[in-house]
DNA sequence: ATGTCGGCAAAATGCCGA
């Protein structure tokens, strides 16, 4: 059983680049992130055709969330994160797939910081948690993945020896906590845990050769719970996805399950 | 400030968000 994240940024951009890496790396439950496409422009058809049930949840130009699952359709459990009636984006899709529940997450990015922007994040990411420990109190097999918009630690682990994300909504204190507070309900950070001090970026920015000199930041993770945990056997990125022609600036994330 | 993307309104260039 293998499960990944990727956020596509634009899943018709993002179309061909898809449809090969689900050929080469057979993922069984896919969740995606950066939709950038409202509900009737998500590409269904071709996903079938690929061998893949889908549900889906996209809004025009931004945002918007999927969850695949390979010969299979997941059953949706809720699109909305619970707390915020007032919240319309796209960032949350919750469904039954293949024995587990999994949660396709687009946390928002925050920059600038200071601002409303960032205060949105910080709210945003409060939700999440207390939903995750619902989650979690449930006992269930469950993985919380997608774009969490949060550098864990300035280690050369997660980001490359710069300065220059100092100031960025995604290395602040306060995510930061956010994300030790969600891991200390008990989530195991997949790639961490398996892979305790190897650098494994998953994002890299288009700007200024940050991929031709592996400047990369780690801020797409994999969360399980308990019983996920105690059969996790392998984590990874695929890391050569970052260098397709026109590829997005994510690289897919995945976990397998004994 | 800058650099690069994708989507979109509007009418091929410019803006937003990342």
């Amino acid at each position: 059983m293998k499960l990944a994240t990727w956020n596509v940024n634009g899943i018709n951009a993002r179309l061909p680049l898809l449809l090969r890496w689900l050929e080469e790396s057979m993922p069984d439950v896919v969740c995606l992130q950066e939709l950038k496409a409202p509900d009737a422009k998500f590409p269904h058809e071709a996903l079938t055709d690929a061998g893949y049930g889908a549900l889906w949840r996209g809004q025009p130009s931004w945002n918007g969330v999927a969850i695949l699952a390979r010969g299979a359709q997941p059953i949706e459990i809720r699109r909305e994160l619970p707390g915020d009636p007032s919240d319309t984006e796209a960032r949350y899709l919750e469904a039954a797939v293949e024995g587990m529940i999994v949660a396709s997450i687009y946390l928002p990015n925050g920059n600038p910081q200071p601002g409303p922007k960032f205060d949105r994040k910080l709210r945003w990411f409060e939700r999440m948690n207390r939903h995750a420990q619902s989650l979690w109190d449930t006992g269930l097999p469950v993985v919380l993945a997608g774009d969490w918009n949060v550098v864990p630690t300035d280690d050369v682990a997660d980001i490359y020896a710069t300065r220059s994300w100092h100031d960025d909504a995604l290395l602040q204190p306060e995510p930061r906590a956010a994300w030790q507070a969600l891991l200390a309900q008990g989530w195991v950070d997949a790639i961490r845990h398996l892979h305790p001090d190897e650098p494994l970026y998953t994002f890299w920015d288009y700007l200024r050769q940050r991929w031709p000199r592996n400047a990369g930041l780690r801020i797409d993770h994999l969360l399980l719970s308990e019983p996920l945990a105690q059969v996790l056997a392998g984590a990874g990125v695929d890391r050569d996805v970052r260098g397709w022609e026109h590829a997005s600036d994510h690289a897919p994330v995945w976990v397998t399950f004994d």
